[in-house]
RNA sequence: AGCGGGGUAGGGUAGCCAGGACAUCCCGUCGGGCUCAUAACCCGGAGACCGGUCGUUCAAAUCGACCCCCCGCUACCA
């Protein structure tokens, strides 16, 4: 009979950044245990991924880096097959994008759907703007609606009545990058008719109820609101150009091109071995059942997008189950460099086994929700669960049979029973972790693991080996035979979670080979009695992370400073913005929501705080280089202003040594900062009394403190390098939060 | 604000779709045991009105309605 087969698709990192922790715990983990046990039970496995290597975010990364898109692509390529490698993660294939066989298989895609007509060509219409030479998005094009008159309306839709616009249809339409005036062009674009795959689409999906819930649910309802086709072009040059004529300057859409890669890495592969048809076996063999894992935000791509086009093409295999992870959050992480080692995986993999990364994801796999990931919980489930309990019954059962037979010692007659426990346990153990790694349900294979472990030390205590030393020599053999019969199949059962340490544990088994395809036998494999046994050395170290702890020592990441306002007009397209010239040493410009709250008038000349290290962003058209704190309680919101003499580009330090970095706005909204009464030299009432150095400060007054964290009792208040605190411009409530 | 996910002992989790008897497991904590082992292991205790309210039911953590809070994506958040 033939060998089972699997194909298994893993989705594919982006080639702007490292993977980190993210990527493991969610999309490459789960796949690698999965194949590992599949390959184990005999199985074919096909398992392909590879780097994403086209779209917008590389030649963001690329400008920024100075360097060609290809030069991005490549070099994060590199990193991330290395650490997926290092990881322990193994693909029969992991490719990448930018490949003359990606561009040849999605070349024979896009032709193929064209010729059965589930492509179009469309001409368009299209804003383009002559002076930045090229075509708008809708969000980049601004209007007056022809209904209610709002003046800045998006091109596509105005937010202030709902009404919808083709392209042309809005007055007045303005580039909202350099507010010249967008011609209308005539472009052409080829769409994916999505709407006829609307039906059998239903019908694959309601047949597919072995997906998990979240999955289900979340592309039925993204059927339910109504498939739309979509263009898959757009104008742009780095991407799979399109194998028609006239089409120069047009790339095709990454999230078309992208999904086909699973497709040309297994041609690839195929091509790798000699056999270029072999791809075919995992493609049109309707028995072989296809695996996807992924992220949830990747759901509707392999759920509607990637199945679409299968139907489109004819004769390849659908997709069987896709089992999407939630997410993993670093909650309380953001501020990672102060408070451990950061997240990205080669600069873990430089400091922990593979095997420890690998555990601790995998018992904190966000499976049915978000899981968050901290150091200190790293710490904990390492050194309690995978050293204590797991590594500890190893070593015991491991160095007490060494030290005292040498060998592996045989089973006499007479300890049935035990021998009998030992056996139940194993076959249950063995029962449930196929149980649920079949069901990808890894967490629970894990555990499942672990409660073997645990029966294993209980065994161990209860036959007591070492007093059994003195007074049954035959006996302390057979149960520490028994013991190792445990060993041996955690050894072959954790392979698919841990397969270094579940080698080098073979090993100090006193057995020879490889775990790996076939071998998932040997878990009630019959031991090698009187094989000499190595000296064992403990599986697993325990674990121990630096946190440097100063509790503020995050805030260092701020750069604050004193600016004077110079200058404040209306935003030009926005009814709560205003725009502000500021002076912080330099003159910058930022954009701020207080059109509510202050006049022009009240801000110019105003000294206040900004935050000069944000990432600059375009908030409707217009650049913000940084951002004033205020503080807001109810509808309230007063600016933070020095409460004593201080110059333009003073700078806010609270004593610290602020590090020199560029925050994005989410980073930013990470830190807590809070307003309080001065009550004594050494407590301010935020809300709540907290303690803090407030020696310098005045009695009585209002100021802004920083917060380790939310509710905590000990608060760092902001003051200038010159010791001038820094205070609120009015009254606000105590506890009043800083934005 | 819209869409999606979630709120279970001090922390982290399972159970929820297919409703039932003392609500799972890990860490921490308290008490005990063991001494082979990486101060590890084993046993026992304490600790939860299962976010709130109302409803369906003989029976609800589990089903329904409404509300509160958290997180992600989206947004005129700066």
């Amino acid at each position: 009979m033939e060998r089972p087969k699997v194909f298994i698709g893993v989705a594919w990192p982006y080639a702007n950044s490292a993977i980190h922790l993210g990527h493991v715990a969610g999309s490459l983990l789960p796949p690698d245990i999965f194949s590992r046990y599949h390959r184990m039970r005999g199985h074919q496995v096909l398992m392909v991924s590879g780097s994403d290597q086209h779209g917008t975010p590389v030649t963001v990364r690329a400008e920024k880096d100075n360097q060609t898109p290809e030069q991005v692509a490549e070099r994060y390529h590199l990193i991330n097959k290395k650490a997926i490698e290092d990881l322990g993660i193994e693909f029969s294939m992991f490719t990448k994008t930018h490949t003359p066989n990606h561009v040849s298989v999605v070349h024979d895609v896009f032709l193929r759907l064209m010729e059965k007509g589930h492509l179009e060509q469309r001409q368009t219409l299209q804003y383009y703007c002559p002076k930045c030479v090229k075509f708008l998005p809708d969000r980049y094009v601004e209007g007056k609606c022809s209904k209610c008159g709002n003046e800045s309306s998006r091109s596509d839709q105005c937010d202030k009545c709902g009404t919808t616009f083709e392209v042309g249809e809005i007055s007045d339409p303005v580039c909202i990058t350099c507010h010249s005036r967008p011609e209308m062009k005539e472009t052409e674009h080829y769409f994916f008719k999505l709407t006829d795959f609307d039906e059998p689409l239903l019908h694959y999906v309601q047949g597919s109820e072995h997906w998990r819930s979240n999955v289900q649910l979340f592309t039925q309802n993204w059927l339910e609101s109504g498939l739309k086709d979509r263009p898959i072009t757009r104008d742009m040059s780095w991407g799979v150009p399109v194998p028609l004529p006239n089409t120069e300057g047009k790339v095709i859409y990454v999230w078309f091109e992208a999904v086909i890669g699973y497709l040309s890495a297994s041609k690839e592969w195929a091509q790798s071995i000699g056999r270029p048809d072999a791809w075919k076996d995992y493609w049109m063999d309707p028995e072989v059942k296809s695996y996807y894992f992924l992220g949830k935000d990747n759901i509707p791509f392999h759920t509607i997008i990637w199945p679409s086009i299968l139907m489109g093409y004819g004769g390849l295999n659908l997709p069987y189950d896709v089992p999407a992870n939630e997410f993993l959050t670093f909650k309380g992480e953001k501020l990672s460099k102060s408070k451990g080692p950061s997240i990205d995986i080669p600069s873990i993999l430089d400091l922990f086994e593979a095997d420890l990364v690998r555990y601790y994801l995998t018992v904190n796999m966000p499976e049915g929700k978000d899981a968050d990931f901290s150091w200190e919980d790293f710490e904990t489930k390492v050194n309690n669960e995978l050293v204590a309990t797991l590594g500890n019954y190893f070593h015991r059962v491991l160095s007490f049979t060494h030290k005292n037979f040498h060998e592996v010692p045989s089973l006499p007659e007479g300890i049935e029973a035990e021998e009998g426990q030992v056996r139940d346990a194993i076959a249950q153990a063995l029962v449930e972790v196929e149980t649920y790694i079949s069901a990808c349900q890894f967490k629970k294979g894990l555990k499942a693991i672990m409660d073997l472990a645990q029966f294993g030390n209980r065994f161990f205590d209860a036959v007591k080996p070492w007093s059994l030393l003195k007074t049954d020599r035959a006996k302390c053999g057979g149960v520490l035979n028994l013991n190792l019969r445990i060993v041996q199949a955690l050894a072959v059962l954790g392979h698919p979670f841990m397969p270094f340490s579940s080698q080098r544990l073979w090993g100090f088994l006193g057995n020879d080979g490889t775990i790996g395809e076939g071998s998932w036998d040997w878990v009630t494999k019959d031991l090698n009695v009187g094989s000499p046994l190595p000296e064992p050395k403990p599986l697993f170290k325990k674990v121990e992370i630096d946190r440097e702890e100063s509790l503020f020592a995050a805030y260092e990441a701020l750069d604050l400073r004193v600016g004077l306002v110079e200058e404040v007009c209306d935003h030009p397209n926005a009814d709560k913005l205003m725009v502000l010239k500021v002076d912080i040493g330099r003159p910058i410009q930022l954009v701020a929501g207080l059109k509510n709250y202050y006049t022009k008038e009240q801000l110019t000349g105003k000294k206040v705080v900004v935050i000069t290290n944000l990432q600059p962003a375009k908030l409707r058209g217009v650049e913000s280089q940084g951002m004033v704190l205020a503080a807001e309680s109810g509808d309230l919101v007063k600016v933070l202003t020095p409460s004593g003499p201080a110059e333009p580009g003073d700078r806010v330090t609270s004593g610290l040594s602020p590090i020199s970095k560029v925050l994005t706005f989410q980073e930013f909204q990470a830190f807590i900062l809070r307003v309080g009464t001065v009550l004594n030299d050494q407590e301010a009432d935020l809300g709540h009394v907290i303690k803090a150095d407030t020696s310098s400060l005045t009695k009585g007054t209002q100021a802004a403190f920083f917060l380790p964290k939310e509710g905590a009792e000990t608060a760092l208040p902001l003051f200038t390098e010159k010791k001038v605190s820094i205070g609120v411009d009015g009254e606000l409530d105590n506890g009043a939060k800083v934005r």
